[in-house]
DNA sequence: AAGACACTTAGCAGTTAAGCTAAGTAATGA
DNA sequence: TCATTACTTAGCTTAACTGCTAAGTGTCTT
């Protein structure tokens, strides 16, 4: 019943994590680039960062001593996979009841 | 900065409260009926429907001695928002890059 | 009126999360 | 080679989360 959709989704419950997301689409960007504009310590903007790559939102490489960051493909289209999944179950359901709705009224008149 | 997102997507973040969002696709539910096919007390079960209801993806009402859940409507659709901006972003700028590789491709050639 | 039913509240225990400082490592640049 | 840069690791504190039990409130049902 535990799976991956954990992780993806606390990734993004938290502000600064969204952030990077968001910075993020504008391309990579190394872990000082990203953490510059944001107000704390390095080694807590680093846990965030884990937690983005643990979600799988992101993926990083080191090259000499610099970590880039990029956003991983398709992250965001698989996470969202879900919640479409029963957005269209529910918006199936008030599609039936408007028919059903739509039914009653013809039926009346 | 901190915003609904926060507890919209802390709400996702747990398997036994996806659950319930997918209960509720199929229709309003009471909280006992809600609360039998998962293993674990009562309360547990309370706090975690509360923290639904928090983060904006189901709504409640008591009737007599009944509470009776139900998805809150358009909930998964304003909740896919962000991720949907961004998404669009990100995909953007992967069709950019493509673009630019077909250009380099030609240039080659 | 009394018992059962459907939550509700209060409070406690263990775990995880988010912040910090201090100290360490590996790669550059002068 | 020595200092600087760019992380990295370790360890600590506070607060929040997830589970429990026990006891309470209001609503039926008989």
């Amino acid at each position: 019943m535990t799976n991956y959709l954990d992780s993806f989704f606390s990734a993004l419950a938290d502000p600064t994590r969204r952030a990077v997301v968001e910075d993020l689409t504008k391309g990579p960007a190394p872990v000082s680039a990203l953490h510059a504009r944001h107000d704390m310590a390095l080694p807590t903007f680093l846990r965030h960062l884990k937690v983005l790559e643990d979600g799988g939102l992101v993926t990083s490489a080191k090259k000499g001593r610099v970590r880039t960051v990029r956003l991983h493909p398709d992250a965001l289209v698989q996470g969202t996979a879900w919640i479409d999944t029963y957005r269209m179950a529910w918006e199936g359901r008030l599609d039936r009841l408007s028919r059903l709705a739509d039914q009653l009224e013809r039926t009346r008149t």
